[in-house]
DNA sequence: GTATATGCAAAACTTTTGCATCCTT
DNA sequence: AAGGATGCAAAAGTTTTGCATATAC
């Protein structure tokens, strides 16, 4: 991936932090990160950043439409690299997993019901919060 | 509807601000309020009351399936009360306007999509981001 | 070289907690 | 009377902002 590239295609300074920010969510396979995960593992990998600039460029990046805000229950907000494909998201109550999917069923009923009373439909977000009944549900809550 | 008894049917002392906050959900007719929003009602009203007091009975009455708390686009928590019957939301990004829907077909679906993939469903929520195309959306955002 | 981005510190905002007092049962 | 609930103030947690310095182009 050219960090580089991909920056500057979206308008923004190749800096240092943006670069770093945006590997970091290429690199870490979908995962979702508040904020304050971004920064602590910036600062673990010995970068001199503050948590403002982390802030800052996690807002550039969701308006350039790389990454994608979400809200979950716990009141903080959580980033995720924005693969163009929009999907949602099952959660586990007990080990905090997030699983995504994408189900045309729903999409098409969604759009359906919007227009059926008169709304056009800009955006949805469905979160499923379950019980993973997996054997390797690492059953971490609070991580 | 008698909040006095509404209290203790789910275990809680009927005191004032508890009957105050009830009452408010009870008559906003579905409405969906921030801390912030019943703080301020209560005040305009002229109750003695505490910020502190209200997030605290608004988790109360949470527990107590009272009340349901929903997290927007916004970061800050809203409020509204359980009907008992579950929906989903339509959120108009023009006036605010918070529309509810239920739907048979989602709701089945998601089910199917969960258990396939190992998870029990305990909750979810479906908030669909649109435009409103009536000719009364009152078109005041910021409120 | 110039404009923008950054780090730090301080502030703003939402929510929680400690504690003395008050209220419900 | 006893235990829980309240208001206030202070704290904790998240996110934003001001400003001097550093960096990208």
């Amino acid at each position: 991936m050219d960090t580089q590239a991909n920056l500057r295609k979206v308008g923004l300074k190749a800096t240092g932090p943006r670069m770093r920010i945006l590997e970091l969510f290429f690199n870490s396979d979908g995962g979702h990160l508040t904020a304050e995960d971004v920064f602590k593992r910036l600062l673990d990998e010995g970068e001199d950043i503050g948590l403002a600039t982390v802030y800052r460029v996690l807002t550039q990046f969701e308006h350039a439409g790389l990454l994608v805000r979400h809200h979950f229950e716990t009141g903080r907000a959580v980033f995720e690299f924005n693969q163009g494909d929009h999907h949602d998201h099952i959660v586990c109550f007990q080990c905090g997993r997030v699983e995504e999917f994408f189900d045309d069923v729903i999409e098409h009923r969604q759009k359906e019901i919007a227009e059926a009373r008169g709304f056009v439909v800009r955006d949805h977000a469905l979160y499923i919060y379950a019980e993973c009944t997996r054997t390797d549900c690492p059953h971490r809550p609070g991580e």
